[in-house]
DNA sequence: AGGATTTTTTGACTCGGTCAATTCTTAAGC
DNA sequence: GCTTAAGAATTGACCGAGTCAAAAAATCCT
């Protein structure tokens, strides 16, 4: 447990042999984990199938990931903190919603993969296996959400304590699902092997007129006008 | 004796012996899961147990009900397609916010179990189960959520081919989210054992700050107010 | 180098879920 | 009323995910 305190996060600096070990074997696993699942699916490759593939043994497979999902979700959970982290460290002055537009536009501006455009054959291919593994879906969306709506939410009445909790839940709620709405279409035509760059236009498009949606409301969205 | 219409157990009349029968099991198992559940927790039960306990097999209870999860969940699953059918059915005059907001404040006047609302023990005991398992949660909030999204979506799109996709998308995700979102506070105050009546004045309150924050939108909500 | 610590492996186990074949029950035809 | 065909329910075997305890192998520290 003694993290010995040389060296910042690069990469594989200075961490003695053992930790640059397991980090060697945990790549390998998930490599040879994408790798089979993209080939034939998510459901029809066994752990044991990966393990043996990556030669380690099943019990390693889940000492690194703690599920069969996490090999394909796991890297992800990383950005779950993202909006709340925006929220965090934003002028004061700026209001929510264009904080939160703004950092969406510059990540899609700099094709940061999560917002589902990205070029890389290894994003694409976990983004297409998440899509056809309902079960993976299920867990992106929601596990994600969840966990990403309860912090930003959090972070809104933290800083605005006069605003009560069901407004900031709200807000988070609706700041949220846009984004993920947004990259969901993204994905989409990523998958329909579109290239970032061409799809990036009227993904900055939406992420402007939806953007504009939350901050000014449905308003009489959904009646007929006269 | 061709068509033994005798029996005034209302739902079963007239069924057969073999539906009838049919029924019979499925509730004898779900309520006999349900309270192996309450009881026990339920990671804590396994469905062996829960077939012994109704006196079925294992594969009876499969039969029956496709998941272990879907023992508590699958009674919701009816109430998915509520916010599309509200549209579908609604005076093409009104709002979709509006719509929705009345259509939610007259199931908690009634104290729809939808809602969160109920003084059922049954219903807050299912309740109490899928807030304490993760992975019902995960499955309550989110796969249904992620069903009516589209569904509602659709009829939106539906209704008014004017509206681009992403609009109805972002439009149906905000509704739905603040359904969620107070059907969820709801849920948490009957759990700490207040009466539905009780609660009920303040539920209303909130559904109406919460559909006129969506109806509005954000503005610079976030933002130090001069 | 040598002992301590941590990781990996092994093998056995539980549970959810599927499958194929068999038995039992019910509905219908004679 | 008896037989027969259709469907449920059951049985038992099976697979894969995930857990656990303890043995074995690797790494770290002095």
């Amino acid at each position: 447990m003694t993290r010995s305190a040389q060296g910042g996060d690069g990469d594989e600096a200075g961490l003695g042999l053992r930790e640059r070990k397991k980090r060697q074997t945990a790549l390998r696993i998930w490599r040879t984990a994408i790798a089979l699942f993209t080939e034939r699916g998510f459901d029809e490759v066994s752990v044991a199938e990966i393990a043996a593939a990556a030669e380690v043994s099943k019990m390693t497979v889940f000492n690194y990931f703690a599920t069969k999902e996490d090999l394909v979700l796991g890297p992800m959970e990383q950005h779950i903190d993202e909006p709340a982290r925006v929220m965090r460290e934003k002028d004061p002055a700026v209001p929510a919603v264009a904080a939160l537009h703004a950092h969406y536009v510059a990540a899609l501006a700099a094709f940061d993969p999560a917002t589902g455009l990205s070029d890389q054959q290894q994003v694409i291919d976990v983004i297409r296996l998440i899509h056809r593994t309902p079960v993976l879906a299920l867990r992106a969306s929601a596990g994600f959400d969840a966990k990403a709506r309860a912090e930003l939410a959090a972070e809104l009445l933290a800083q605005d304590p006069e605003h009560d909790p069901l407004t900031a839940k709200a807000a988070a709620s609706q700041l949220l699902g846009i984004r993920l709405m947004l990259t969901e279409k993204n994905q989409r035509r990523m998958l329909a092997g579109e290239r970032a760059a061409d799809v990036l236009p009227e993904a900055l498009a939406d992420a402007h007129r939806a953007f504009a949606l939350v901050e000014r409301g449905l308003g009489d969205y959904g009646a007929t006008r006269p």
